[in-house]
DNA sequence: TTTCGTGCAAATCATTTGCATTCCA
DNA sequence: TGGAATGCAAATGATTTGCACGAAA
């Protein structure tokens, strides 16, 4: 695991950081979209020195080089990041303020180019309730 | 116009006030999903001593009771604001930023409830560059 | 007249930036 | 060693809030 990701940094040109690599190895596992905050919160406890300004760099970083990207669902101005390995859609949960993964066979997500547009990516956001908090009525 | 504008406000049950009815009429007719900001420059030209705030807060309560919504495509954290006939997605082009609406039919946008979740919203939202910026090389 | 909306200024909060220090390569 | 990354604190900028005043119902 972590072999790869070094293996990626260096591919990439970017320097190999024990902090870098902690923020991947969590965004990994991480379920949850975290937002900044939440990565800065969990990071701390193995760097306590650790800035939120190293955070939101290696995840500007991240974004750059296409490991990850935004989601900018929530009704609070969270941004939530999203570590992809396959295509797919968001729900967001206005009750219960949860962001779960959709698998949608979406026919233009694969797709380049759409009535002349270049299309480099593909967001699909859904908003409701979810169905736990449909029976927590 | 306005005549509808003021009784779909009574009909919510908010006041009408001239200020609310500027900045409607104003989106009535924006084509450039345009930012609070870019709302505000455009009214205080009308009402000099219009604030941001009331700008803001009439944004909040229009999209309340329905009337636009939020997009949150922009890479600059700006919001843009859309008034919205029919359900539509949108395409932003990261060179010159400007937003697209896009016409598409989407099954799943008509869905009320999938795969267990009550779906109140959709967005779809595709980045790129636009035809303009392909040639402008 | 009563309630709600407005305008103003200050506050908030996520994110960014400048800079000196540290540390990969 | 040299350039990039880090940590810290201060700055930024969009949005929100509190409150006194003014306007709609």
């Amino acid at each position: 695991m972590i072999n790869k990701i070094i293996e990626t940094l260096k591919k990439k040109g970017v320097k190999v950081t024990p902090q870098r690599v902690a923020i991947i190895k969590y965004l990994e596992n991480d379920n949850d979209h975290s937002s900044a905050e939440q990565i800065y919160s969990r990071i701390i406890k193995e760097f306590p020195a650790v800035s939120l300004a190293t955070v939101y760099n290696t995840l500007e970083m991240l974004e750059e080089i296409n490991m990850i990207s935004k989601i900018k669902i929530s009704d609070d101005n969270i941004v939530n990041y999203d570590y992809q390995k396959i295509p797919h859609h968001h729900f967001y949960c206005k009750k219960c303020k949860k962001i779960y993964d959709i698998e949608i066979s979406c026919q233009i997500a694969q797709t380049k180019k759409f009535q002349g547009y270049i299309i480099e990516e593909v967001y699909g956001y859904f908003k409701g309730i979810c169905k736990k908090c449909q029976s927590n009525k």
